[in-house]
This record gives C-alpha cells, structure tokens and sequence, in this order.
DNA sequence: TTAACCATGTAATCTGTTACATGATTCA
DNA sequence: TGAATCATGTAACAGATTACATGGTTAA
C-alpha cells in the first residue's frame, strides 16, 4: 500500500470509476500515468479492498468499473490516522529562473510569459471545476457540511485556486522585477 | 543529465560547494537525498560538467568542494532555452482531506492544525533566508537587479513564501468550514 | 485521413527513498 | 553517554515515466 493506492481508494470511497477515470481524476491531487494505476487496481482487487464488474459499452470500449469495499474502507480509514508525509513540490522553471543570469532578459520573459499562460489555463479549468461541484452540491459551498459528500471536492479545489492564485501573482511580480533590471 | 543534475549545476554557477552543503541548499527548489547526489556529481564530473578540490578540515572532516566549469555553464545555458517541464505538486494530506467524511471532526482539526504548524515554521525559515539574502546583497531587495548574485535566490524564496502563505490561508479557511460542519 | 479520445494492459528504464557503512566533533 | 552535525559513499528497493501493444469511435 503507498500513498497512489490511498488515493485510488480515496476517489472509490466517493463512487464506483474505471481505470481510466480514476487516472483522469487523480491528476489534481496525485499525478500518476495509468501504467502505474492499472496494475496498482489488480493488486488492491486481489487483496480485496476493491472489486469491479464489467461495464459492456456499444459506442466505447467496455470498462472494468471498481468499487471500494468494507475492508477497502477500514484500510483509508486507518491510513488517515497515521502520520502525514510533508508535501513535495518540484519545479524545473524554479532551477531556471535560479541561474536566470546565465541568459538575457528576452529568455528570462519567455519562460515567466509561457508559465503565466500554464497557470491562467489553469485557473480556467479551476473554475469550470468549482461551478460543476457547486451544481452537484446543491447548497451553497461555503455552507457545505463535512458530511456532504461534495465537501472533499471544495476543499481540494479551493486550495488548487488558492496556490495557482498566488503562482500567478508570482510571475507577475517576477516579469515586474526583469523589467526593472 | 536529468533535472536534478541541472539544478546541482545551477547553485555551483553562484559558488563552489560541498556534496553536503549542495543536498542542504538543494532543498528549496529540488528535495533530494545526499545518496541521490553524490553518485550524480561523480557522473558531472566524469563527464566535465564540474571538477573539484579536496579541502582538508581540522574539525570537521575533510571535503570535496565543487566548481562548474565552462562546459557546465554551457550546459546550464542550453538547457535552459529548451521546453519546461510543469510543476509537480504531490501532498497526501490532500488525499486525506478529500475523503475526511470517513473520520470525525477531532481527527479532521488535527489533521489541518499539524499541517498549519508546519507552514508557520517553513514561514519563519524563509523570513531568515530572506533576511540573510537582504544582508548579502546589499542593496533593498525590490531593486535587485538580474544580474546581482543574489536575484536568483530572491525570485525563489519569494515564491515560497507567496506559495506558504496561501497555503496557511488555506489551513485556517479549511479550519472554519470544519468548525461550521 | 489524421488526430483525439476511450479503454486496458505490460516492459524497460529512470528517479527517488531507505538502509547499510564509517568516523570525527560538538553540545546537552 | 547519547544525540546532532559534518562528511562521503554504496546497495537494495520502491515509485514514476516512457515506450510498446491493441483497437474501436468520433469529429475536424
């Protein structure tokens, strides 16, 4: 069991998904590729903390659709009261910008240009997110209760549009400092 | 050369540096492990990336102190120009939080003000960077220019704290909905 | 007709962590 | 006396990426 398998288990815990979707939907909070999902959803079958049904489909390819199971359950319930891991950020542009001196002010506006568009993009997919969560959950967000089941969703997003928030404004400040050089 | 190559690079371009003291300062913007660099910097310096010196110590052991060469700056340069990867984010409180309904409200705060704790201290530690960095480079900070030494180490530090700070917002905000709940 | 999406899987490789190994100095 | 810091290295393992493999549907 690593931390991938718990957040696989985590998304079954909300609903039934295939392979597939949980490699789309485990982007936000957990990057992984489905070479290392799909064979990860074999092993949690076999010990039994997941099961699925084949779902025949006519216009796509059938899928193996998983559900979290009782014992599934009582694992995720278990890993949450144990220590949390620090989290980890690795950025390529950071090394870059580090050494920036190396290049000229044009390439150093590039780099600062092309990741301010990533994170707008971002943003944009962001808020599309919330707006589909907001019409899930049927209540206001900011009222939403612990025990809604939309409430995990609201959180994880709101702190994605929090951090490419300010990220954003990070590259703002840093083309403002380029263009003071 | 992988990423983590490029950033050891990219702190030898300020200064020559000890494996040691390259795994601390590496941290910031690439965690790694000093069993990661060592072996990379024996590679780097085969390949004439870097070249180093032993520098005999009375009462600490002796060490091997780290230079980029030409071929390394070049190097540096280059890749600098090509495409950047994005940033990866990876943090298993997030997995925690999304699936919280399966714990209590006690389980929950605890989770959020660990979490919050850990912000404050990395806020402290890069207040004291910052401050160092004010000192060493002897002019106010908003008019650095890109080319004194200590731009690249500024840009970055800035950053993480943007970055902490929305993620202590995050915590307190995620700590008034639980307490709503 | 070409690219993108849906859908699942394996193999090879690279990256990163933990553990093993050694040994001096300093501080509580 | 025991823990922490400095300092360098290797080995084993786990985690993650890229590439290989297959094949149908849909929209530009």
């Amino acid at each position: 069991m690593n931390t991938l398998s718990y957040g696989l288990l985590s998304l079954l815990n909300k609903s039934p998904r295939s392979g597939y979707e949980l490699m789309q939907q485990i982007q936000l909070f957990w990057p992984a590729r489905h070479s290392q999902i799909y064979p990860l959803l074999a092993k949690l079958q076999e010990a039994g903390s997941v099961e699925f049904i084949i779902v025949p489909q006519s216009d796509k390819p059938d899928k193996k659709v998983y559900s979290i199971t009782q014992a599934g359950k009582n694992l995720l319930r278990e890993w949450i009261s144990q220590p949390t891991a620090d989290p980890i950020n690795r950025d390529e542009l950071m090394i870059k910008i580090f050494c920036i001196s190396l290049t000229n002010l044009n390439q150093a506006e590039l780099l600062l240009s092309q990741r301010e568009c990533y994170y707008r993009n971002k943003l944009l997919f962001l808020n599309e997110k919330i707006e589909r969560i907001s019409l899930l959950a049927g209540a206001p967000l900011e009222s939403l209760s612990m025990h809604n089941p939309s409430f995990g969703s609201y959180m994880l997003v709101k702190k994605a549009i929090l951090n490419t928030e300010s990220n954003l404004e990070w590259c703002k400040w840093a083309a403002m400092m380029l263009r003071n050089s």
